[in-house]
DNA sequence: GCTGATTGGGAAAGCGCGTTCCCACTGCTT
DNA sequence: AAGCAGTGGGAACGCGCTTTCCCAATCAGC
């Protein structure tokens, strides 16, 4: 990648590389009509396009943004993402993307990434996981992003803190109440239920999920419930399956009893874990809602056309990838006394959704 | 961003910039065993990292990717991503993600602030069109494009060459055999359907849907049908929902006339488009495939829980992604005289898959 | 023991741009 | 007419790193 270099259109127009440096970037200082014309002709007749790396190790900035996510191609991420993009835009910046598979030690790589490339904030979509196994993990993410903030540059997590970061300036955590949205949730359903409940969850130690996992269980306590079996399995459509699979053999075992089969109300802690679950107990030949209920969280766009509904918590993803970018995108950090700044309490709120998966009436 | 630099990591080591250079990033030249270990504990203990920015401007060359799509959300372009993201990681390169929206002008954009980052090469992977309106913004295009690789930039296409691209050096289409796919679908189709077929595709000019058109009428007429009516909608999901509406009021009529209502099996000309259209009958009191059968194209991961499940074609998206990344990848173009170099007959295929959402027991 | 070939390190010149500082000039005031 | 602020342009330095070139020291070979 060469391409014609500022000093080159400066001698096609006769100036020195200052002036045509001065017409071709808001500078504060003008220079006169003709000459920027003469400049600005010889900039587009060469095909000038100015060299952004330059431009960034110039002015210590490079208009960069940096987003983590797990996988691109999970549609709860890619949603957050196109907030990101948005916002980003807004700031007249790029994002670089990084994608992880979840792991603190991959994450750490990332914000290593984006630290040399010197990109001017980064985003961090992934639940945060306090699992044993992640510890080490997490100390050397928390230390890269201390170093990053320190060097000024401004994160903001999506979710919750990373676990053992001690909070840096410039630092952000955008909020998301999955916890009581989870309770309310819970709320909703036994109003209409009264058979048992069961909780597909996540990994214990991802944050999100036991967020989620705990807030129904209150949500259930609230509502004179006795509370859910929790069943722990991987964070994503097969996970949900394979709860599914199991599931149905609870619910075909209680079946063959013949007394009354006990209906189930199932939340799987997201959307895409409720299809998979789903998925199964349908392979299984049991119907949705008749014998078992079932109910989401994330309100995916995609899934919305998923029969029967589903019943879910809709949370405004895109909104959260753009509040976390904007957050990021204040004064560079350190740069005077305005602690409170960016502090906005970015109002992160969900909606309870039932629809038709959830529907007592079999 | 400030941090500390490789010269104070020299100074601390007490060498020069230029043997910290050489121990820390890996030149032909190996600096003394005790004289490296120096210089990497002075780095780590300053927790140095090296300037990205600063190495591109002096290589030339920035280790960047650009990935161009109409909509990072879409899961067709998130699962595209996904294989981008991929290769990307196997070259040691970053992606940077441009969001477009679909128009040509908005690409144009894209591409320059890629050139101007000077990534080391670009992948778009929106649908081409030839529409009147875009013809300006198309030549734009084309020439920005141009210009990129006559700078020594690669790109990789996917699906149909740019519109009016002269096919520089380091330009490359991935090809996607829309067209023959939608064929095989249409005889496919043909075989266990004796009713009407009609196609729901995106606006004219979509080279994408045209070719899944026209292939599918192909098909049609291989098989002995008459052709398909046309409707022309938005290539999204609300597109497909709005034919569907058209659809269920077509399908209405017809039977009003309680001769026997002549079944019609809808091709959408993408799965998102198919689950709109499927959506929109289902509101209106249809059945599928009782009432109409329906037929989209992608098979999209997300929607394959979908029920009745979708007939389709599978595409390999991520491999899609991956193969139009890598074939970016080799030497920096005009390298030397092997043009046959990156030709490698990236061979996409697909597979037509029929589902339940076709089937003519009703 | 001396020359010629290596080796291993440093000095310095860029890479392309922003920016500060300086200078020549104009237009005004007293 | 001299003094002044104000304007518009250029020279030069620095951003952080790579890389070429050069030099001192070591080693082999006769």
């Amino acid at each position: 990648m060469a391409a014609s270099t500022l000093t080159e259109v400066a001698r096609l127009a006769g100036v020195s590389p200052a002036t045509a440096s001065r017409v071709l970037n808001g500078s504060a200082r003008k220079p006169g009509k003709d000459i920027a014309d003469r400049v600005r002709q010889a900039a587009d007749s060469l095909g000038y396009i100015p060299n952004a790396q330059a431009q960034g190790l110039a002015k210590s900035s490079s208009g960069l943004i940096g987003l983590i996510v797990h996988d691109i191609a999970d549609p709860y991420f890619a949603a957050i993402a196109r907030g990101v993009q948005d916002a980003a835009r807004e700031q007249h910046k790029m994002v670089l993307l990084a994608t992880t598979g979840g792991g603190p030690a991959e994450e750490k790589e990332a914000v290593a990434a984006f630290a040399a490339r010197r990109a001017d904030s980064i985003v961090i979509a992934g639940s945060r996981s306090c699992r044993d196994e992640d510890r080490d993990g997490n100390a050397e993410l928390a230390a890269e992003l201390d170093r990053y903030c320190r060097n000024g540059g401004r994160v903001a997590v999506v979710g919750h803190p990373v676990v053992g970061a001690t909070a840096p300036e410039g630092y952000h955590v955008v909020k998301v109440p999955n916890q009581e949205l989870a309770g309310q949730l819970a709320t909703g359903l036994a109003e209409g239920w009264d058979g048992d409940f069961v909780i597909v969850g996540g990994p214990e130690g991802l944050l999100t999920s036991d967020d989620r996992v705990r807030g129904f269980q209150e949500g259930l306590e609230r509502a004179g419930r006795r509370p859910a079996d929790v069943i722990r399995t991987a964070f994503n459509r097969s996970g949900g399956y394979e709860a599914g699979l199991q599931l149905a053999a609870r619910i075909r075992a209680a079946g063959a009893g013949d007394a009354a089969p006990p209906r189930l109300c199932i939340f799987a802690v997201n959307d895409v874990m409720a299809i998979g679950t789903a998925a199964a107990l349908r392979s299984e030949g049991l119907r949705i809602p008749r014998d078992a209920a079932i109910a989401g969280f994330d309100d995916i766009e995609t899934l919305r056309d998923f029969r029967p509904a589903l019943s879910t918590v809709r949370l405004p993803l895109e909104d959260i990838g753009r509040i976390a970018t904007r957050s990021t995108g204040g004064k560079p950090a350190g740069d005077d006394g305005g602690e409170a700044e960016g502090a906005a309490p970015d109002d992160i709120t969900g909606e309870v959704t039932l629809r038709r998966s959830t529907e007592a009436a079999a």
